[in-house]
DNA sequence: CTTCTTTCTTAATCTAGATTAATGCGCAAG
DNA sequence: CTTGCGCATTAATCTAGATTAAGAAAGAAG
């Protein structure tokens, strides 16, 4: 268990690494991503302070994600093999919770209920990264966030 | 702990009960799944044989999902909250793996590639439920998933 | 301040998949 | 056997969001 501090734009994994490392985020913002056939980048999960970013590949599988810092970012790497601490199973369970929601909006939400969902649950991170990685999340393109937006705030008003 | 037996049909959580179970699967099959606003369904997971079906639900919140047996299932109930018996993380990172992957699926893949996925990784599963079913996991309709199953058929011959 | 690069927006077109509707097929119940 | 209902298929339309393209705005770099 050590702490580091890696700058924005770091790279701390990538697609294919054999690592088993877990980051948890003490300040600053990690981002997971993959890159698919396309080349197109989609981010699987924004890590803020207190947020816990890896991943979810069974021990020696080579990883799915790239990982990297959308700012300059404090965190404590840890080992997922390593299981000599006793793990604490709450976060896990929160995490599973964001990731059931997540498929869930996936399958039956517009790209308007999204985003309505996601400028509530993260109104912070909505302020630190830009409107492109906002669609990368929300799994449509920035185009389509942009027209979004525009009905949005329009209903608003 | 105590093992139970459902039969086919049997409803064993509905949204907004304050259950906390976690249904462990020894044999049958159960399904997890949402009904959004127009009433339609939304499969999140299917429990066969040896996996765990839960609502990813923190603690004391309502539940998100109905949960209800495929088949006759034989069924080892626990609670949540009893954290007496110590915790093997391994199902969890399991757990977290496939959810990780149906994310990336649901937001990069097409419904053929989603189809071929499935009945890659559950092809006894296939033969074990309704088309509908299977449509409702991976996102689409049932017409959608007949016209995909025809493409594939043809490209396989 | 000026230039270069990245991001955001707007608009025109295109397409995967939804919706609607009609038909045929099991299969369980009487 | 036959009636009825849930399931699957096919085809015609429709639509949310993708793609393409072109400018405007906003940072970063010198």
């Amino acid at each position: 268990m050590k702490q580091i501090i890696v700058k924005k734009g770091h790279i701390l994994q990538r697609k294919g690494d054999l690592s088993s490392k877990v980051y948890h985020v003490r300040r600053g913002l990690l981002r997971s991503y993959q890159i698919d056939e396309k080349g197109k980048e989609h981010i699987f999960m924004f890590g803020p302070e207190g947020w816990i970013v890896a991943d979810s590949n069974s021990g020696d599988e080579p990883c799915e994600l790239y990982i990297d810092a959308l700012e300059d970012t404090t965190l404590i790497v840890t080992d997922k093999n390593i299981t000599t601490e006793v793990v604490d199973p709450s976060p896990l369970i929160k995490r599973m919770g964001v990731l059931q929601k997540r498929i869930l909006m996936l399958m039956s939400a517009s790209a308007y209920h999204r985003y309505e969902h996601f400028i509530h649950t993260y109104p912070d991170i909505l302020q630190r990264v830009p409107q492109k990685m906002i669609a990368s999340y929300l799994g449509i393109t920035p185009e389509a966030l942009s027209k979004v937006k525009g009905e949005h705030a329009r209903d608003r008003s």
